[in-house]
DNA sequence: GTTCGTGCAAACGATTTGCATTACT
DNA sequence: AGTAATGCAAATCGTTTGCACGAAC
């Protein structure tokens, strides 16, 4: 989690890759809140980049390995760093709130899957729906 | 899993909805293909009825509870039966297939949740992304 | 001086919506 | 008759792409 905008701008320098305002900006903005949910709209105004800028630049970060996408419901793709861990949610449907889902839960299936399909699931992040404790005891 | 169009139907008129040429055709069709992955594009080409048609009815008959959609990846939503048990799947990067999650792998999953975070997910349908044992096998 | 990256605008696929027409009930 | 459902086209949202210009190496 210590991640730093030199951090992601090596991870594109060892690509060959150039590194432009643009990509140092998108690099920061990445770093500084690579704990919310970010979205390529989102980051783009925080930066002055182009969102295809930006979505080029997530390309790139994706294919390097460092960055990730997933797609919740509906809305835009969420990206987060490929080495965080908190990505697998469980989301309450009453009160919206999410918390994680144990590891060790995640590695069972995981192993569970792998070993009865030869499927294996990438690490992204995912989340399941359903009811949190709190919400199944305020009612019937 | 034996439904039939006219349960689709009787779902529609319990809800005072009309019944039209259109619907007639759309619930025949997703009665008839069920099993498989159905998109409301896919839905369209089987039936005469325009693409918006079959949204709207889609719509309504998720909100009756008979049908769920979710979003699978990049492409089209999926809609199935709600009460159709397969829900859960591994859709691969690669290849773009899916199969289904092993019954008891998810199960385990479900059970392991509970019992540490009393959060009870819901049956809805989940995918999880990765690799299928064919694509990892045709590849480094 | 190349090649790569950028902005812009237009193209895109999936979905939604406004509106006038049609058809259930 | 009255209201709900349809088709169509246009609008929308997220994302991708073509292209000419500008910047990194």
């Amino acid at each position: 989690m210590h991640i730093t905008a030199e951090t992601l701008l090596d991870a594109l320098r060892s690509q060959g890759m150039r590194i432009t305002d643009a990509r140092v900006q998108i690099c920061e903005e990445i770093a500084a809140r690579h704990a919310e949910h970010l979205t390529a709209a989102s980051i783009s105004t925080g930066v002055e980049a182009n969102e295809s800028t930006v979505y080029r630049t997530l390309e790139v970060l994706e294919e390097a390995g460092i960055v990730e996408h997933s797609h919740m419901g509906h809305g835009p793709a969420v990206y987060h760093l490929a080495d965080d861990a908190e990505h697998h949610h469980l989301v309450c449907e009453r009160c919206g709130r999410a918390e994680a889902l144990p590891a060790a839960a995640y590695e069972a299936l995981v192993a569970g899957i792998t070993a009865e399909t030869g499927f294996v699931p990438s690490s992204r992040h995912f989340a399941m729906t359903g009811l949190c404790k709190e919400c199944r005891a305020t009612n019937a």
